[in-house]
DNA sequence: GATACAACTGAAACGGGTTTCAGAGGGTGA
DNA sequence: TCACCCTCTGAAACCCGTTTCAGTTGTATC
C-alpha cells in the first residue's frame, strides 16, 4: 500500500543538486542560504511533502523534546485534570508528553522510567503511587535517585529527596480554607471522611484539621472522623453508610477527594440524607466532576492549569540547567457550588 | 547536577574489551555471545546502568514503537476513556502512545499529524473534530489521504475514505437498544435531546430514531425533539430549560451523549422534573460520569476496552503490513442503572 | 591429523539528520 | 590591483545503535 520509502534530506539535496547540509540549514534555519537555492529546495520539500525523520534529529540535538509523565491513574479525574492540563502547557512550549499508566503498580512503574530514560525524555514528571506514601519506600527512592542522576525529575506532590524538585498542592492552606469558610458560615459540628493515614496528602490534612479545629475552639467527635479504604466512590459509600446509623450528625463534613465526596453523597441521598438541607459537604481537588452532581459539589480548587504549568516548566528549566527550587506549593482557592449551606 | 555525559555501547565495548557488535547482539538477544564476555557485558550494563537511547534504534529498526492518537478533546469523558482505554491497549503490546489535543482545531490537527509524521510513528489512531462531521470538510481527505500514503491511519468513528480503516460506535444497534428498552417498559412518548446535523453520530441515531418510533408504532413530536448546540453539558441545560415550559412531558428521554444528559438532568431537578419518577432519562456512551449522578444514568455502553483494543491492533496490524478491514462496528450494550423506570 | 561445520566475533556500513571545518566566490577599501 | 572580510557551500565527522559480511576459533567426524 505504502511502499515507497521515505524520503531523505539526502534525495532532495541530489533533485536539487545541493549537499544534503545545505538542505539541513535551509531545514532548520541555521544558516543562511542563497534564496534561489532556498527556494528549489522548499519547492522539493513541498512537493514530496517530506518531513525531516524526528528520531535522526533526536540522535544529535541532544534534546528530544519530549516530556515523560508518569500517572498512578489515568482515569481517575484528579490525574486527569492534572495530565490534561500537562498535555495543554508541554504543547505550548513545543513539547510533547509520553504519558504512562503504572496503576500504581511498582513494576509499571519501573517500566515506565526505563522506558522513558531510554527514549532520553528532556524531563519527567512523576505523580502518584508510591510518591504520594508518607511512609517512603526505600527501593522507590533508590529509582528516583538513580534516575535523577541521568535526567531532570520533578514530582508532582512532596518531593522526597532534596535533589528532586516537587510541586504540590497546599494541603495545609487548603484545609484552613475549608474550616474558616465552614466555620463562618455557623458551623461547629464537622467531621472528615479521609483515607489511611499512609498517605501523605492524607495526613498533612488530617494534622491541619485538628489543628485547625483546636484554633476554632471547635470540638472533633471521633465519630465523625471517617476512615475509608480509599480514594474512590465505593470508599465514599461506606463513609455514608457509616453515618446513617449514627444518633446525631455533624452540619458539614468534608471529602478527602471528590471521588470519595460524591460517593458520600449519593449514597447520603439513598439514606434520604439531604445535602446540604441536612448536612453541608465541602470536598477537595475540584475535579470536574463536583458540578455533575446534584447539588454540585463545593470544592478546594488547584487551578490545574496553573499546577500544571508550573510542573511543566520546572522539568524543562531543569532540562536546561536551570536552578532547582525544592518544593513549590500550588495556592489553593474554594470553589463555591451549591452542597455548602449557612447555619443559623 | 547531571553532567556526565549519557554512556553508550562504545563506552561498555571498551571497557568490557569486546567490540560495539557483540554488546548489541547481547542487549538484542539476537545472536549468541560467550557466556563469559556476555557476563562481562552485563555486569557492566548493570554498573553504569546502561539505557540503549531509543532513538538510535528506532532509526535503524524502521519501527518505533510508538502510536500516534489525535483526539479532539482530552478532556471531555468519551474520549478520555477511549484513550485511557488505548494507552493501557498499546502498553499491553509494546507500544507507547503519542496523545495530542486539537480542541477540534483544523490548524492543531495539522500540527498534530505532522508531528506524528515527524517522528515516523507506526501508525496513528485519529478521532473526533473533522471526522465527526456528516459533510466531510475536503481540505481534511486531503490531508487524511496524503498522511496515509505514508502511515497507516485508523480513524476511531466512520471512516471518510475506502483506504482508511475505521472503528466505530454501531449507532444504528444503539437507537435500537435504547428505543426497544423504553417500548418494552411501556413507554410511548419519547423524546430526544441531540446535537446539530452535522454530526454524522448524531444524523444516524436521528434517522435510526425515527425509524425506529415508527416501526414500534409511535409518533414523534416535534416539541420533544430537542436540538441543543453542543455535547456539553451546557447543552443539556438548555434541553431541560426548553423541556420545562412544555404543557405535556414525554415519559422518556434520550440524550445524545452522557454531558448532554448529565447537564439535562441535572437542570430538570432544578425546575422539579424528578428523574425517574416524572421522566426516564437513557443516554449514550456510558462514560463513567453516568454513575455520578443521582439517579446513575442508564446509558448505551461500547466497552471502551474492546474498542481501544480493536483500534491498536487494526493499527498495529496495518503498521506490519497486514489487511486493510474498512469498517468495524463495536457492538453496544445497555447499562442500565437507576434512570429509567417501567410506566403502567 | 585433516576436513567440515558450527559458533563467535569484529570491522565497516548504514539509518537520517546536524555541525564543524575549510575552501570558494564576491565585495570593499586602500 | 591587492589584501581582507563576509557570505555560502560541500565534505566529512558525528550522534548511537543494528546488521551484514567476512573471517577466526573451536569442535565433531573420519
Amino acid at each position: 500500500m505504502d511502499e515507497m520509502k521515505n524520503i531523505t534530506i539526502y534525495d532532495i539535496a541530489r533533485e536539487a543538486g545541493v549537499s544534503p547540509a545545505t538542505v539541513s540549514r535551509i531545514l532548520t534555519g541555521s544558516a543562511n542560504v542563497r534564496t534561489e537555492k532556498k527556494e528549489r529546495v522548499e519547492e522539493l520539500i513541498r512537493k514530496y511533502q517530506f518531513k525531516p525523520n524526528a528520531m535522526a534529529r533526536a540522535l544529535t540535538d541532544t534534546r528530544t523534546h519530549f516530556i515523560g509523565m508518569v500517572v498512578a491513574d489515568v482515569s481517575n479525574p484528579y490525574y486527569h485534570s492534572l495530565f490534561t492540563a500537562c498535555i495543554n502547557a508541554a504543547s505550548r512550549l513545543g513539547y510533547s508528553l509520553l504519558l504512562f499508566n503504572t496503576l500504581s503498580n511498582s513494576r509499571m512503574e519501573e517500566q515506565a522510567v526505563t522506558y522513558l530514560l531510554e527514549h532520553r525524555v528532556d524531563a519527567m514528571i512523576i505523580s502518584g503511587g508510591r510518591i504520594d506514601l508518607a511512609q517512603q519506600d526505600p527501593d522507590f527512592l533508590r529509582l528516583l535517585e538513580s534516575t535523577a542522576r541521568k535526567t531532570p525529575v520533578v514530582v508532582a506532590g512532596r518531593s522526597p529527596l532534596d535533589m528532586i524538585p516537587g510541586v504540590a498542592a497546599d494541603h495545609e492552606r487548603s484545609m484552613d480554607l475549608a474550616i474558616r469558610h465552614l466555620v463562618r458560615h455557623g458551623h461547629r459540628k464537622i467531621g472528615f471522611v479521609y483515607t489511611g493515614k499512609q498517605f501523605y496528602g492524607t495526613r498533612e490534612k488530617l494534622l491541619r484539621f485538628e489543628a485547625d479545629m483546636a484554633e476554632a475552639g471547635l470540638e472533633i467527635r471521633k465519630e465523625w472522623l471517617i476512615e475509608v479504604p480509599g480514594y474512590d466512590m465505593r470508599s465514599g459509600s461506606i463513609g455514608a453508610d457509616l453515618m446513617s446509623d449514627m444518633k446525631e450528625l455533624p452540619t458539614a463534613m468534608l471529602g478527602i477527594n471528590d471521588l470519595v465526596s460524591v460517593g458520600f453523597q449519593k449514597r447520603l441521598a439513598e439514606h434520604g440524607i439531604r445535602v446540604p438541607e441536612d448536612i453541608s459537604l465541602l470536598s477537595f481537588d475540584d475535579t470536574y466532576i463536583t458540578s455533575m452532581t446534584t447539588p454540585a459539589i463545593s470544592s478546594v480548587d488547584y487551578d490545574y492549569d496553573q499546577f500544571a504549568d508550573t510542573l511543566v516548566r520546572t522539568a524543562i528549566n531543569l532540562s536546561e540547567g536551570g536552578p532547582a527550587v525544592h518544593q513549590v506549593l500550588i495556592t489553593p482557592h474554594l470553589n463555591l457550588k451549591e452542597s455548602c449551606r449557612r447555619i443559623d
